[in-house]
DNA sequence: TCTGGGGTCCTAGGACCC
DNA sequence: TCTGGGGTCCTAGGACCC
């Protein structure tokens, strides 16, 4: 049976900025998101303070201040450093290594001839000394078991930050009770309270519901995979492609709101040239262009929420070309007077660019001129070159307060070793 | 005064066709 | 007055994930 592990990075965000301030190992550390708006990482004591995942900051401020909890803004270039960082590091101990997310990955542990206990703790030590970011690993011959696992590896100090669901059926049975349905990788809010009104409150007694029907019925097809995975039986694959996207999207949030037409144009058009950025780096055209705003629905105002989805006669890679349309988009659905919170673009129907090289109607300057764009970019920085219209939005953006170095990503923010 | 951003998959139901 | 049955495709929205 081949066995399959789960690396976890501990409290990831606040990790990677301990790594750099060793002055704040062990203390209450939180990472905030866009406008720091929310909290979105909290290392282990500033959970136990008791403040919780998408926490407002303002609601909690007085508390931080009180216990001195270290706040930063978000600095995901360093998060994607390290993050490549410690997934290079997998493959030097598995040949097939499946990068979930930015701070999780699955790996196969097939042909591990020693104890994978043992193997797992070497991996979390080499992690550990060549990034200094704390990992937990979860073992189980699925990925649910072994993302079950994780969570003991997490929550058992005496595991020391590995844990495994690969042992006797009676081990796995007596861990899984003690597992809240709601904790199974695949449940959340609704499909748990389906559950709990069925008496079903644990893993395991999930596990051991024999009526099908009723899973398929409440659960849908996912719900019976669920079931298969955590009785043993592998349906999710580890997959080591990686697939290009199918939804490319980008949005934000204003602070302060905009009320202006051009404000939040030049906003579309930022938002419209990181989404084909990232379409062009993965050799995709798209066709069908979303453009959507709305007002704040955290106050008492009046509001307002429209979006409007446009279909191209003809794919496209062509930053130009799309930033023209999402501001038509922008006009038939802006109203005046109204404050917009959050707008974005979403670009779906992806296809391959293969097909464009091979159009007859291939316009080659256009795509010269974006080959040349994406490539001054790469080279001296992000938005060195970006449409005209983006400054107006790019000046009055207000800047997060508490955003580290770019200690890996520019030269700059290295530090210097006295 | 202040509440993130970016994905995937699944299903129900409408449109359309023969 | 009676008013089929079955199939496909598409999309919006729900639920989940990090």
């Amino acid at each position: 049976m081949t066995l399959i592990a789960l690396i976890d990075c501990n409290s990831f965000y606040c990790s990677c900025e301990q790594v750099f301030r060793p002055d704040l190992t062990n203390k209450p550390v939180v990472v905030l998101s866009n406008n720091d708006g929310c909290v979105i990482a909290r290392s282990k004591e500033a959970k136990d303070l008791g403040i919780p995942m998408g926490a407002p900051y303002h609601h909690y401020k007085k508390l931080m201040t009180f216990h001195k909890v270290a706040v930063f803004s978000a600095n995901f270039p360093l998060y994607a450093n390290f993050s490549t960082r410690i997934m290079n590091t997998l493959t030097q101990f598995s040949d097939s290594v499946e990068v979930y997310s930015i701070d999780e990955a699955f790996i196969s542990l097939k042909g591990i001839a020693s104890d994978v206990i043992s193997y797992s703790q070497l991996l979390r030590q080499t992690i550990f000394k060549w990034t200094g970011i704390p990992v937990s690993i979860g073992i189980g011959s699925t990925k649910v078991l072994a993302k079950a696992a994780n969570r003991f590896a997490k929550s058992i100090p005496e595991s020391n930050g590995v844990f495994s669901l690969a042992s006797s059926p009676a081990f796995i049975d007596s861990a899984l009770k003690l597992l809240p349905v709601e904790d199974i990788w695949g449940i959340g809010k609704q499909q748990s309270k389906k559950l709990q009104q069925r008496q079903i409150k644990t893993a395991f007694d999930f596990k051991q519901y024999k009526n099908r029907s009723v899973l398929l019925k409440y659960l849908t097809k996912t719900g019976l995979q669920l079931h298969d995975e955590l009785n043993g039986k592998s349906c999710i694959d580890i997959s080591t492609t990686i697939e290009p996207r199918k939804n490319i999207q980008s949005s934000r949030s204003f602070k302060p709101e905009l009320t202006e037409f051009d404000d939040v144009a030049a906003a579309l058009t930022l938002f419209t040239t990181r989404a084909m950025e990232k379409l062009r780096k993965q050799n995709s055209l798209t066709q069908l262009i979303s453009v959507f705003i709305r007002t704040n629905p955290f106050n008492n105002k009046p509001q307002y929420k429209n979006g409007i989805t446009i279909s191209l006669p003809v794919a496209t890679n062509n930053t130009l070309e799309v930033a023209h349309i999402v501001r038509q988009c922008l006009s038939v659905i802006f109203k005046k007077g109204i404050e917009i919170k959050k707008a974005g673009i979403i670009l779906s129907e992806i296809t391959d660019d293969t097909s464009l090289q091979q159009s007859l109607f291939i316009n080659t300057n256009q795509s010269n001129l974006m080959a040349s764009l994406d490539q001054i970019n790469k080279k001296y920085g992000r938005d060195t070159i970006h449409p005209a219209n983006t400054t107006r939005f790019i000046k009055k953006r207000q800047s997060p307060k508490w955003v580290s170095p770019q200690y890996t990503t520019n030269w700059t923010d290295i530090l210097t070793v006295k």
